[in-house]
DNA sequence: GTCTATAGATAGATAGAC
DNA sequence: GTCTATCTATCTATAGAC
């Protein structure tokens, strides 16, 4: 609180500079991976040296936490928002899918490190808990799945657990193409997806042709 | 061919300790990355000190090259000859996906090298053909889906775009959880994930319920 | 808050003995 | 075909000047 002014923050020196130098970070583990980028190359997007950094961050793995942990707590209060409304298995589908399809296009980086790089930062006792928001989606998911299986929502034979992976990664590997500036908004793809994981590609010999966002 | 004896071979010094050291090299680089993997790690491996490894291949990146080269030969072979067979789209759709999930199955490790580190190595010259063969793939399957769609087979209000996307994904995703000593065979998984795609997840009132593999 | 300078570790790769 | 030994480059991180 002498020469260092900063705005009301929590905890950590944060502030401006700070938030501006994680979302570069974050981009360059999204598109590199985190191995693959060096403290320097985040340093020389910032115009700045490598030793500077330190000055904000104590090493690569914080920042790196401190971006997931983040997006993942408000990622997860989201889902609890929506299965606490109790909509039903179906609409609590289309609704955690759409939240999820919404968090690609506002978290684009952030989604893409939790999904190519968790499974090596989860080594660390530091990031123990990616492995927990891992159980928890699982139990998100296979819930909604089972409850909608037994109410006759979804279909008796279905094999909850790999309808469960097969969703989930669906759903955000579309990370991996998706461009937050593209034609396609969030809410396109959704429906568009939820189109296929609800009804299928085949066409249908009479009934429910085209389905329409359920908002 | 005065110490080194080798069997017959393609051209390099090849033969059993060359494909044993390859296939540990492959599991490396499909469980850790290819960047994340050092070349001690990998001589670590076979029980020899890296140095010796340079005997055998001349890079770390000519060990990926060889792994990926030779498993997407065989991969896109098996594809012509599928598209060759003329099924009719909603065949062809079937055993293009049973080979994809039989390449997750018998070919794991270079499925998970070209699913993870393509998008890394693609920048590097010798790895050019990782582009061409993208390219390849979104031609296989767009022009199933748009056959489908002009068939009637496939919904007409389809986005041919954005389906390839979800279904090569989906297919190729699971090489994350797949693990070949499972009580899932490859052909199980197809079947559910055809089930799915093709049908949906929602349950049916009247009509087709369970489907069948038609393989 | 950034720079200079550098320590200390680890990476890919090479040369020659065995 | 493997080992010993080592070069060179690059990486994360630190210390102190400005």
């Amino acid at each position: 609180m002498s020469s260092t002014k900063q705005t009301a923050d929590s905890g950590h020196g944060s502030s401006s500079r700070r938030a501006e130098l994680l979302a570069l970070a974050g981009r360059l583990f999204a598109e590199r991976g985190f191995k693959s980028t060096t403290v320097r190359d985040i340093a020389e997007e910032a115009g700045i040296l490598s030793g500077s950094l330190y000055h904000h961050f104590d090493s690569k793995e914080s920042m790196a936490d401190e971006i997931l942990r983040s997006f993942l707590d408000e990622l997860f209060g989201t889902y609890r928002e929506i299965v606490a409304r109790d909509l039903g298995p179906r609409k609590t589908l289309e609704a955690v899918v759409a939240t999820s399809f919404e968090a690609v296009h506002n978290h684009h980086d952030e989604v893409a490190i939790f999904q190519n790089e968790a499974k090596y930062l989860v080594q660390f006792p530091r990031f123990a808990y990616l492995a927990e928001r891992n159980a928890e989606f699982h139990e998100l998911w296979t819930s909604i799945l089972s409850e909608g299986v037994r109410t006759g929502a979804f279909r008796a034979d279905l094999d909850v657990e790999l309808t469960y992976r097969f969703i989930r990664d669906t759903v955000w590997v579309a990370v991996h193409w998706y461009k937050p500036a593209g034609s396609l908004s969030a809410d396109d793809i959704a429906d568009e997806y939820l189109g296929i994981v609800l009804d299928g590609i085949a066409a249908r010999r009479g009934r429910r042709p085209a389905r329409k966002s359920a908002g």
